[in-house]
DNA sequence: AAACTTACTGAACAGTGTTTAGTAAACCAA
DNA sequence: TTGGTTTACTAAACACTGTTCAGTAAGTTT
C-alpha cells in the first residue's frame, strides 16, 4: 500500500520537523524559555498539533536529548582516535569538556536539566547516552586491562572521570566559578589546568 | 522613636516568614514546583504582599541560598575540625558530598539552579557562598604551603576539588549514574570510593 | 456520491510570575 | 479628638505557560 507508506513518511517527517524547531530553539534560548506556543509559531502549526506527535514537552526534551547524545558520540569517534588507551582517555575527556563549553545549552538539557529519566520507561531515547558512556567504558576497559590507571575498580573510574568533567563544566555553565573572582580567560585556563593534572594523577 | 523601632523589626520579621516558609517549600517540593501562590496560602497573605518584601522570586530564592551556604559553612565548621591540613581536606570533601545527598534540593538551589548569578548584584546574599569557598582555599593554603598537594596552583586545586566533589554530587541528584544500571547502593559506595580515591591520588 | 478516517485547530482550563488600583487600618500633627 | 497622611495589605487583572478537547475540513475508501 503505497498511501499508507507515504502517510508513514509524512508522519516521521512531521515528527522531525517538531524535533528540529525545538532542539534550534532549546539552543538559542533554553529549553524552559523555550514554550510549546513558540515552536508551533516557528513551524507554522497550532500548539495542540504538537501533541498528535508528542506525548507531553518531556517527550520532546527525550528525542532532542537523543539526537544532543548522538552529536556527542560523534565528537567522541572524531576526537578520540587514539591507539594509546590512555591518549584516548585525555582525547575523550578533552572533547566531553570542549563540547560542554562550546554548546552550554546542550550541555545543559544532557547532563543538568531535571525532566527526564525520572520514568523508567523511554529507554530508547536514553540509548545514544549510553552509547557515549560506553564509549569511555571501553576506553577504561583497555586502560585498566594494561593497569594504566590507579582505579582498581573500571565502574569507578569511569564514575570519577565523568564526575571530574562534569563538575568542570556544570559549575561553569551555572556560572559557580564567579566565587573565583577571576576574567573569564583565567576561568577557562584554570579549567584546562585543572584536567591536565587530572589525567596526569590517575596514571600508574 | 519606639514605633518605628518596632516597625522596622515587623517589616523583617515579615520578610523572615515569608523566607522560612519558602525554604521549607523549596526543599519539600524543589524551586520550580513552589509558586508564589503556594507561599503566600502557606504564611496566609496574599500572593502581591510577597513582592512588597521581595523584588521577585528570584529575589525569594537569593535570601534562601543565603540561608543554605550559612548551612554548609556550619557543617563545615562542625566537621572539618582535624589540625591536620589533609585530613582537614579530608572532612571538608565528605561533608560536601554527604550534604548534597542528604539535602539534594537545598544542593540544587545552590548549585545546580540557573537563576541567580546573573546579576552582578545580589554580593550580600553571595557572600555566605564565598565564605563556604574561603574555607576550602584556606585549607588548601595550609596543603599547598606544606607542599602537602600535587597541584602547583592553590586556584586550579580549588576549582579541581570542587568540580570533583560537585560532580559526584550533580550527577548523582540529576539521576544520571542511572546508565551505569546499578543498584542505589552500589552508586552510593563508588561514590565513596571515589572520593577516596581522588583524594589519596591529589597527595603528594 | 456517501461514509469514514485522518490531520489539524480554536478555544478553553488551570496554572504560573508579576503589576496595579484601591482599601482599611495605623500613625501623626493640629 | 479630629483630619490628613502614611503604611500594609489585597482583589483583580495581565500576559504568559503546558495541556486537552470538541469541532472542522480535507483525504481516502467503499
Amino acid at each position: 500500500m503505497g498511501i499508507a507508506d507515504r502517510k508513514e513518511r509524512e508522519k516521521l517527517e512531521m515528527k522531525r520537523l517538531i524535533m528540529e524547531a525545538a532542539m534550534r530553539m532549546f539552543v538559542e534560548e533554553g529549553y524552559e524559555k523555550t514554550s510549546i506556543r513558540n515552536i508551533a509559531d516557528k513551524i507554522e502549526y497550532s500548539p495542540a498539533t504538537i501533541y498528535l506527535y508528542y506525548k507531553d514537552k518531556d517527550d520532546l526534551l527525550y528525542d532532542v536529548q537523543g539526537q544532543a547524545f548522538e552529536q556527542l558520540l560523534r565528537t567522541f569517534r572524531e576526537k578520540a582516535v587514539s591507539k594509546s588507551p590512555l591518549k584516548k582517555l585525555e582525547q575523550i575527556s578533552k572533547a566531553y569538556v570542549q563540547f560542554g563549553l562550546e554548546h552550554p545549552d546542550l550541555y545543559d538539557l544532557m547532563f543538568i536539566i531535571r525532566a527526564p529519566m525520572n520514568k523508567v520507561e523511554k529507554e530508547e531515547a536514553w540509548l545514544n547516552g549510553e552509547g557515549c558512556f560506553q564509549f569511555l567504558l571501553d576506553c577504561l576497559e583497555d586502560c585498566t586491562a594494561q593497569k594504566l590507571l590507579r582505579f582498581r575498580d573500571k565502574m569507578v573510574a569511569a564514575l570519577s572521570i565523568w564526575s571530574m568533567v562534569h563538575g568542570l563544566v556544570a559549575l561553569n555553565v551555572r556560572c559557580r566559578f564567579k566565587v573565583m573572582k577571576m576574567e573569564e580567560d583565567g576561568v577557562r585556563h584554570a579549567i584546562d589546568t585543572a584536567i591536565e593534572d587530572y589525567l596526569k594523577m590517575i596514571k600508574n
